[in-house]
DNA sequence: CAGAAACTGAACACTGTGTCCGGAAACTGA
DNA sequence: TCAGTTTCCGGACACAGTGTTCAGTTTCTG
Protein backbone atom coordinates (compact mmCIF):
# COMPACT_ATOMS: atom_id res chain seq x y z
CA UNK A 1 0.00 0.00 0.00
CA UNK A 2 1.14 3.46 -0.93
CA UNK A 3 3.38 4.85 2.51
CA UNK A 4 1.05 8.32 1.69
CA UNK A 5 -2.43 6.49 2.18
CA UNK A 6 -1.49 4.78 4.99
CA UNK A 7 0.31 7.60 6.85
CA UNK A 8 -2.79 9.53 5.95
CA UNK A 9 -5.38 6.81 7.16
CA UNK A 10 -3.05 6.33 10.35
CA UNK A 11 -2.97 10.73 11.07
CA UNK A 12 -6.93 10.62 10.39
CA UNK A 13 -7.61 7.81 13.46
CA UNK A 14 -5.29 9.37 15.62
CA UNK A 15 -6.73 13.05 15.24
CA UNK A 16 -9.71 11.25 16.03
CA UNK A 17 -8.72 9.77 19.33
CA UNK A 18 -7.12 12.86 20.12
CA UNK A 19 -10.48 14.61 19.91
CA UNK A 20 -12.90 11.92 21.64
CA UNK A 21 -10.71 12.37 24.65
CA UNK A 22 -10.71 16.29 24.43
CA UNK A 23 -14.42 16.74 23.75
CA UNK A 24 -16.34 13.09 23.06
CA UNK A 25 -16.82 11.56 19.64
CA UNK A 26 -20.68 13.06 19.07
CA UNK A 27 -18.91 16.56 19.73
CA UNK A 28 -16.30 16.55 17.06
CA UNK A 29 -17.01 17.30 13.52
CA UNK A 30 -15.07 16.09 10.35
CA UNK A 31 -13.56 19.71 9.87
CA UNK A 32 -12.16 19.61 13.05
CA UNK A 33 -10.31 16.06 12.70
CA UNK A 34 -8.69 17.36 9.38
CA UNK A 35 -7.47 20.52 10.94
CA UNK A 36 -6.27 18.32 13.89
CA UNK A 37 -4.47 16.47 11.61
CA UNK A 38 -3.70 18.87 8.88
CA UNK A 39 -4.83 17.42 5.77
CA UNK A 40 -7.46 18.55 3.88
CA UNK A 41 -11.17 17.77 3.74
CA UNK A 42 -11.57 16.50 0.27
CA UNK A 43 -8.61 13.84 1.04
CA UNK A 44 -10.89 12.82 3.99
CA UNK A 45 -13.55 11.85 2.06
CA UNK A 46 -11.32 9.92 -0.38
CA UNK A 47 -10.27 7.81 2.41
CA UNK A 48 -13.74 7.82 4.27
CA UNK A 49 -17.20 8.08 3.89
CA UNK A 50 -17.85 9.57 7.25
CA UNK A 51 -16.67 10.37 10.80
CA UNK A 52 -18.47 6.74 11.58
CA UNK A 53 -16.61 5.56 8.95
CA UNK A 54 -13.35 6.63 10.27
CA UNK A 55 -13.88 5.01 13.96
CA UNK A 56 -15.28 2.10 12.51
CA UNK A 57 -11.82 1.43 10.82
CA UNK A 58 -9.55 2.55 13.46
CA UNK A 59 -11.74 0.05 16.08
CA UNK A 60 -11.25 -2.48 13.60
CA UNK A 61 -7.66 -2.14 12.47
CA UNK A 62 -6.72 -1.98 16.41
CA UNK A 63 -8.36 -5.30 17.57
CA UNK A 64 -6.88 -6.81 14.78
CA UNK A 65 -3.77 -5.85 15.78
CA UNK A 66 -4.73 -7.56 19.39
CA UNK A 67 -5.68 -10.76 17.98
CA UNK A 68 -2.88 -11.01 15.79
CA UNK A 69 -0.03 -9.73 19.04
CA UNK A 70 -2.06 -12.93 20.94
CA UNK A 71 -2.95 -15.98 19.07
CA UNK A 72 -5.92 -17.29 20.56
CA UNK A 73 -5.65 -20.29 23.06
CA UNK A 74 -7.58 -22.76 21.89
CA UNK A 75 -6.91 -25.69 24.16
CA UNK A 76 -9.93 -27.36 25.26
CA UNK A 77 -10.29 -26.48 28.41
CA UNK A 78 -12.66 -23.41 28.82
CA UNK A 79 -10.29 -21.04 30.69
CA UNK A 80 -11.33 -17.56 29.42
CA UNK A 81 -7.79 -17.55 28.08
CA UNK A 82 -8.91 -14.31 25.31
CA UNK A 83 -9.31 -12.39 28.56
CA UNK A 84 -5.57 -11.22 29.75
CA UNK A 85 -4.27 -10.28 26.46
CA UNK A 86 -7.07 -8.31 25.57
CA UNK A 87 -6.83 -6.66 28.84
CA UNK A 88 -3.33 -6.37 28.40
CA UNK A 89 -3.74 -4.58 24.99
CA UNK A 90 -6.45 -2.00 26.93
CA UNK A 91 -3.60 -1.07 29.44
CA UNK A 92 -1.09 -0.53 26.52
CA UNK A 93 -3.81 1.31 24.19
CA UNK A 94 -5.13 3.23 26.93
CA UNK A 95 -5.90 6.29 24.92
CA UNK A 96 -7.76 4.48 22.34
CA UNK A 97 -9.56 2.53 24.35
CA UNK A 98 -10.93 5.18 26.55
CA UNK A 99 -11.61 7.11 23.46
CA UNK A 100 -13.93 3.95 22.25
CA UNK A 101 -15.79 3.20 25.65
CA UNK A 102 -15.49 6.39 27.38
CA UNK A 103 -17.06 10.12 26.82
CA UNK A 104 -18.15 8.77 23.59
CA UNK A 105 -20.20 6.26 25.14
CA UNK A 106 -21.27 8.03 28.11
CA UNK A 107 -24.19 9.40 26.32
CA UNK A 108 -25.99 6.81 24.52
CA UNK A 109 -28.79 5.07 25.93
CA UNK A 110 -27.32 1.81 26.93
CA UNK A 111 -25.09 3.54 29.03
CA UNK A 112 -27.56 5.36 30.90
CA UNK A 113 -29.55 1.86 31.60
CA UNK A 114 -26.29 0.41 32.48
CA UNK A 115 -25.68 3.43 35.13
CA UNK A 116 -28.86 3.22 36.14
CA UNK A 117 -28.85 -0.18 36.98
CA UNK A 118 -25.84 -0.22 38.42
CA UNK A 119 -27.12 1.52 41.06
CA UNK A 120 -29.54 -1.05 41.96
CA UNK A 121 -27.25 -3.84 41.81
CA UNK A 122 -25.00 -1.70 44.18
CA UNK A 123 -27.65 -2.15 46.99
CA UNK A 124 -27.86 -5.80 46.64
CA UNK A 125 -24.50 -6.36 47.15
CA UNK A 126 -24.76 -4.38 50.17
CA UNK A 127 -27.02 -6.77 52.02
CA UNK A 128 -26.14 -9.77 53.57
CA UNK A 129 -24.45 -11.90 53.29
CA UNK A 130 -21.23 -9.89 53.38
CA UNK A 131 -19.05 -9.86 50.43
CA UNK A 132 -15.89 -8.30 49.83
CA UNK A 133 -15.50 -5.03 50.13
CA UNK A 134 -13.47 -2.34 47.83
CA UNK A 135 -12.29 -2.65 44.07
CA UNK A 136 -13.97 -6.31 44.19
CA UNK A 137 -17.03 -5.03 44.70
CA UNK A 138 -17.00 -2.53 42.59
CA UNK A 139 -15.88 -4.49 39.88
CA UNK A 140 -19.06 -7.18 40.63
CA UNK A 141 -21.21 -4.71 40.18
CA UNK A 142 -20.12 -2.97 37.12
CA UNK A 143 -20.13 -6.90 36.00
CA UNK A 144 -23.34 -7.97 36.80
CA UNK A 145 -24.91 -4.70 35.29
CA UNK A 146 -23.58 -4.90 32.32
CA UNK A 147 -24.65 -8.70 32.08
CA UNK A 148 -28.03 -7.54 32.99
CA UNK A 149 -28.11 -5.02 30.15
CA UNK A 150 -26.72 -6.92 27.68
CA UNK A 151 -29.20 -9.67 28.47
CA UNK A 152 -32.21 -7.88 28.24
CA UNK A 153 -30.66 -6.38 24.89
CA UNK A 154 -30.86 -9.57 23.33
CA UNK A 155 -34.21 -10.63 24.86
CA UNK A 156 -35.59 -7.84 23.18
CA UNK A 157 -33.99 -8.43 20.02
CA UNK A 158 -35.11 -12.05 19.60
CA UNK A 159 -38.81 -10.15 20.28
CA UNK A 160 -38.89 -10.77 24.11
CA UNK A 161 -40.07 -14.17 23.31
CA UNK A 162 -39.10 -16.12 26.85
CA UNK A 163 -40.82 -15.13 29.66
CA UNK A 164 -39.66 -12.68 31.99
CA UNK A 165 -39.46 -16.30 34.55
CA UNK A 166 -37.03 -17.66 32.58
CA UNK A 167 -34.86 -14.75 32.63
CA UNK A 168 -34.87 -14.02 36.11
CA UNK A 169 -33.72 -17.01 37.18
CA UNK A 170 -31.27 -17.94 34.13
CA UNK A 171 -29.68 -14.42 35.24
CA UNK A 172 -30.09 -14.87 38.90
CA UNK A 173 -28.58 -18.51 38.69
CA UNK A 174 -25.41 -17.17 36.83
CA UNK A 175 -25.10 -14.21 39.17
CA UNK A 176 -25.21 -16.40 41.96
CA UNK A 177 -23.41 -19.44 41.68
CA UNK A 178 -21.75 -18.81 37.71
CA UNK A 179 -21.87 -21.46 34.88
CA UNK A 180 -21.82 -24.23 37.27
CA UNK A 181 -25.28 -23.34 37.44
CA UNK A 182 -25.63 -24.67 33.76
CA UNK A 183 -23.82 -27.46 33.66
CA UNK A 184 -25.44 -30.20 31.82
CA UNK A 185 -27.21 -33.30 33.60
CA UNK B 1 -49.96 21.34 34.39
CA UNK B 2 -51.68 22.53 31.12
CA UNK B 3 -53.32 19.58 29.40
CA UNK B 4 -51.53 20.81 26.37
CA UNK B 5 -48.19 20.65 27.85
CA UNK B 6 -48.65 16.98 28.51
CA UNK B 7 -50.00 15.53 25.44
CA UNK B 8 -47.71 17.65 23.06
CA UNK B 9 -44.88 15.90 25.42
CA UNK B 10 -46.39 12.68 25.36
CA UNK B 11 -47.31 13.10 21.58
CA UNK B 12 -43.31 13.84 20.90
CA UNK B 13 -42.18 11.10 23.10
CA UNK B 14 -44.30 8.79 21.28
CA UNK B 15 -43.49 10.25 17.85
CA UNK B 16 -39.91 9.78 18.33
CA UNK B 17 -40.28 5.96 19.62
CA UNK B 18 -41.90 5.31 16.37
CA UNK B 19 -39.43 7.00 14.62
CA UNK B 20 -36.75 5.19 16.58
CA UNK B 21 -38.01 1.58 15.65
CA UNK B 22 -38.56 2.55 11.71
CA UNK B 23 -34.78 3.65 11.24
CA UNK B 24 -32.91 4.18 14.72
CA UNK B 25 -32.42 7.51 16.98
CA UNK B 26 -29.46 8.76 14.73
CA UNK B 27 -31.52 8.79 11.77
CA UNK B 28 -34.33 10.58 12.92
CA UNK B 29 -34.41 14.30 12.68
CA UNK B 30 -36.34 16.72 14.49
CA UNK B 31 -38.37 17.68 11.77
CA UNK B 32 -39.28 14.21 11.08
CA UNK B 33 -40.61 14.04 14.69
CA UNK B 34 -42.61 16.82 14.52
CA UNK B 35 -44.33 16.04 11.26
CA UNK B 36 -45.11 12.38 12.48
CA UNK B 37 -46.12 14.01 15.75
CA UNK B 38 -48.15 16.42 13.79
CA UNK B 39 -46.65 19.50 16.12
CA UNK B 40 -45.20 22.52 15.05
CA UNK B 41 -41.36 22.16 14.87
CA UNK B 42 -41.03 25.92 17.36
CA UNK B 43 -43.14 24.07 19.71
CA UNK B 44 -40.67 21.69 19.76
CA UNK B 45 -38.24 24.04 21.20
CA UNK B 46 -40.94 25.02 23.70
CA UNK B 47 -40.88 21.63 25.25
CA UNK B 48 -37.38 20.24 24.36
CA UNK B 49 -34.04 21.82 23.80
CA UNK B 50 -32.77 19.02 21.42
CA UNK B 51 -33.61 15.20 20.20
CA UNK B 52 -31.46 13.86 23.46
CA UNK B 53 -33.10 15.95 25.54
CA UNK B 54 -36.66 14.56 24.75
CA UNK B 55 -35.63 10.82 24.54
CA UNK B 56 -34.13 10.87 28.23
CA UNK B 57 -36.96 12.77 29.10
CA UNK B 58 -38.81 9.73 27.46
CA UNK B 59 -36.53 7.35 29.44
CA UNK B 60 -36.95 8.83 32.38
CA UNK B 61 -40.57 9.25 32.71
CA UNK B 62 -40.82 5.72 31.63
CA UNK B 63 -38.24 4.45 34.25
CA UNK B 64 -39.90 6.70 36.89
CA UNK B 65 -43.56 5.06 36.06
CA UNK B 66 -41.62 1.52 36.38
CA UNK B 67 -40.46 1.93 40.06
CA UNK B 68 -43.67 3.47 41.20
CA UNK B 69 -45.45 0.83 39.59
CA UNK B 70 -43.27 -1.97 41.50
CA UNK B 71 -41.81 -0.52 44.90
CA UNK B 72 -38.61 -1.98 45.24
CA UNK B 73 -38.76 -5.00 47.49
CA UNK B 74 -36.34 -3.73 50.48
CA UNK B 75 -35.84 -7.15 52.38
CA UNK B 76 -32.53 -7.69 53.95
CA UNK B 77 -31.54 -11.04 51.86
CA UNK B 78 -30.45 -10.27 48.41
CA UNK B 79 -32.25 -12.09 45.61
CA UNK B 80 -32.26 -9.00 42.81
CA UNK B 81 -35.80 -8.75 43.53
CA UNK B 82 -36.05 -5.79 40.95
CA UNK B 83 -35.26 -8.00 37.92
CA UNK B 84 -38.40 -9.42 37.76
CA UNK B 85 -40.43 -6.53 37.78
CA UNK B 86 -38.15 -4.87 35.47
CA UNK B 87 -38.27 -7.38 33.14
CA UNK B 88 -42.00 -6.98 33.39
CA UNK B 89 -42.21 -3.85 32.57
CA UNK B 90 -40.38 -4.06 29.22
CA UNK B 91 -42.25 -6.88 28.59
CA UNK B 92 -45.53 -4.43 28.58
CA UNK B 93 -43.29 -1.85 27.39
CA UNK B 94 -41.76 -4.00 24.49
CA UNK B 95 -41.68 -0.95 21.76
CA UNK B 96 -39.67 1.58 24.00
CA UNK B 97 -37.31 -0.95 25.33
CA UNK B 98 -36.65 -2.16 21.80
CA UNK B 99 -36.10 1.40 20.62
CA UNK B 100 -33.97 2.68 23.44
CA UNK B 101 -31.90 -0.52 23.32
CA UNK B 102 -32.35 -1.98 19.90
CA UNK B 103 -31.40 -0.27 16.07
CA UNK B 104 -30.88 3.28 18.77
CA UNK B 105 -27.85 1.38 20.06
CA UNK B 106 -26.64 -1.10 17.62
CA UNK B 107 -24.15 1.23 16.31
CA UNK B 108 -22.84 2.55 19.19
CA UNK B 109 -18.97 1.53 19.55
CA UNK B 110 -19.92 -0.27 23.00
CA UNK B 111 -22.40 -2.77 20.90
CA UNK B 112 -19.87 -3.34 18.79
CA UNK B 113 -17.37 -4.66 21.27
CA UNK B 114 -19.74 -6.52 22.86
CA UNK B 115 -20.98 -8.38 19.70
CA UNK B 116 -16.88 -8.95 19.05
CA UNK B 117 -16.31 -10.25 22.85
CA UNK B 118 -19.52 -12.39 22.60
CA UNK B 119 -17.99 -14.60 19.26
CA UNK B 120 -15.26 -15.11 21.80
CA UNK B 121 -17.48 -15.83 24.88
CA UNK B 122 -19.56 -18.34 22.20
CA UNK B 123 -16.35 -19.83 21.49
CA UNK B 124 -15.37 -20.44 25.07
CA UNK B 125 -18.96 -21.79 26.23
CA UNK B 126 -18.46 -24.39 23.08
CA UNK B 127 -15.50 -26.00 25.11
CA UNK B 128 -15.72 -28.68 27.42
CA UNK B 129 -17.02 -29.41 30.26
CA UNK B 130 -20.57 -29.73 28.22
CA UNK B 131 -23.04 -26.64 29.06
CA UNK B 132 -26.97 -26.44 28.58
CA UNK B 133 -27.58 -25.43 25.29
CA UNK B 134 -29.99 -23.21 23.43
CA UNK B 135 -31.49 -20.20 24.86
CA UNK B 136 -29.65 -21.01 28.12
CA UNK B 137 -26.19 -20.96 26.67
CA UNK B 138 -27.04 -17.62 24.56
CA UNK B 139 -28.17 -16.13 27.41
CA UNK B 140 -25.00 -16.40 28.88
CA UNK B 141 -23.11 -15.35 26.15
CA UNK B 142 -25.22 -11.83 26.53
CA UNK B 143 -24.70 -12.06 29.81
CA UNK B 144 -20.54 -12.65 30.03
CA UNK B 145 -20.00 -11.07 27.17
CA UNK B 146 -21.86 -7.28 28.56
CA UNK B 147 -20.55 -8.30 32.12
CA UNK B 148 -17.20 -8.58 30.89
CA UNK B 149 -17.31 -4.86 28.55
CA UNK B 150 -19.02 -3.28 31.44
CA UNK B 151 -16.17 -4.37 34.03
CA UNK B 152 -13.33 -2.65 31.38
CA UNK B 153 -15.34 0.04 30.60
CA UNK B 154 -15.25 0.62 34.37
CA UNK B 155 -11.52 -0.53 35.13
CA UNK B 156 -10.69 2.59 32.25
CA UNK B 157 -12.66 4.90 33.74
CA UNK B 158 -11.02 4.44 36.58
CA UNK B 159 -7.79 5.19 35.11
CA UNK B 160 -6.61 1.51 34.61
CA UNK B 161 -5.05 1.47 37.92
CA UNK B 162 -5.49 -2.74 38.54
CA UNK B 163 -3.41 -4.71 36.64
CA UNK B 164 -4.95 -6.92 34.84
CA UNK B 165 -4.33 -9.88 36.54
CA UNK B 166 -6.53 -8.90 39.26
CA UNK B 167 -9.00 -7.99 37.05
CA UNK B 168 -8.70 -11.41 35.05
CA UNK B 169 -8.98 -13.50 38.18
CA UNK B 170 -11.96 -11.66 39.09
CA UNK B 171 -13.95 -11.68 35.92
CA UNK B 172 -13.16 -15.45 36.10
CA UNK B 173 -14.33 -16.02 39.16
CA UNK B 174 -17.57 -14.32 39.00
CA UNK B 175 -18.47 -16.37 35.38
CA UNK B 176 -17.46 -19.44 36.85
CA UNK B 177 -18.61 -19.74 40.79
CA UNK B 178 -20.51 -16.60 40.97
CA UNK B 179 -20.72 -14.09 43.71
CA UNK B 180 -19.97 -17.45 46.14
CA UNK B 181 -16.00 -16.53 44.82
CA UNK B 182 -16.88 -13.15 46.64
CA UNK B 183 -17.61 -14.39 50.10
CA UNK B 184 -16.33 -12.45 52.56
CA UNK B 185 -13.42 -14.70 54.72
C1' DC C 1 12.61 10.07 -15.13
C1' DA C 2 7.87 9.22 -16.67
C1' DG C 3 3.38 7.81 -15.49
C1' DA C 4 0.22 6.98 -11.95
C1' DA C 5 -1.68 7.90 -7.70
C1' DA C 6 -2.58 10.78 -3.87
C1' DC C 7 -3.08 15.34 -1.74
C1' DT C 8 -4.75 20.25 -1.79
C1' DG C 9 -7.88 24.02 -1.31
C1' DA C 10 -11.64 26.34 -2.59
C1' DA C 11 -16.25 26.45 -4.26
C1' DC C 12 -20.98 24.68 -4.26
C1' DA C 13 -25.59 22.75 -3.07
C1' DC C 14 -27.84 20.86 0.57
C1' DT C 15 -29.74 19.31 5.05
C1' DG C 16 -30.66 20.09 9.62
C1' DT C 17 -30.35 23.14 13.77
C1' DG C 18 -31.89 26.50 16.95
C1' DT C 19 -34.14 31.08 17.53
C1' DC C 20 -37.61 34.55 17.00
C1' DC C 21 -42.07 36.65 16.47
C1' DG C 22 -47.01 37.98 15.45
C1' DG C 23 -51.35 35.97 15.28
C1' DA C 24 -54.62 32.03 16.20
C1' DA C 25 -56.34 28.64 19.36
C1' DA C 26 -57.12 26.44 23.74
C1' DC C 27 -57.18 26.21 28.58
C1' DT C 28 -58.06 28.09 33.45
C1' DG C 29 -60.50 30.09 37.18
C1' DA C 30 -64.07 33.09 38.51
C1' DT D 1 -69.80 32.45 29.90
C1' DC D 2 -66.03 35.44 29.63
C1' DA D 3 -61.44 37.64 30.38
C1' DG D 4 -56.75 36.68 30.97
C1' DT D 5 -53.16 33.67 30.41
C1' DT D 6 -50.70 30.15 28.27
C1' DT D 7 -49.64 27.40 24.49
C1' DC D 8 -49.41 26.40 19.70
C1' DC D 9 -48.58 27.54 14.93
C1' DG D 10 -45.88 28.46 10.84
C1' DG D 11 -42.84 30.88 8.45
C1' DA D 12 -38.48 33.34 8.29
C1' DC D 13 -33.68 33.77 9.43
C1' DA D 14 -28.68 32.92 10.37
C1' DC D 15 -25.67 29.36 10.85
C1' DA D 16 -22.89 25.06 11.19
C1' DG D 17 -21.66 20.94 9.18
C1' DT D 18 -21.90 17.56 5.32
C1' DG D 19 -20.51 15.48 1.14
C1' DT D 20 -19.05 16.35 -3.78
C1' DT D 21 -16.41 18.19 -7.50
C1' DC D 22 -12.35 19.68 -9.94
C1' DA D 23 -8.14 21.78 -11.62
C1' DG D 24 -3.54 22.08 -10.04
C1' DT D 25 0.38 20.39 -7.18
C1' DT D 26 3.08 17.01 -4.84
C1' DT D 27 4.74 12.46 -3.98
C1' DC D 28 5.37 7.77 -4.78
C1' DT D 29 6.53 3.55 -7.76
C1' DG D 30 8.74 1.02 -11.36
Amino acid sequence: MDRRVARTRATLQRALIALMLRKGYDAVTVEEICTEADIGRSTFYAHFTSKEDLKRSGLEDQLRGMVQGHPAASGSERDFGFVLPFLEHARDHVDLYRALVGKGGANTTLAMLTRIVSDMVREELAKSPPIAKGPARDMATAFIAGGFVSLVTRWLDDGARLPPERLDVVFRGLVVDGLAHLAEA
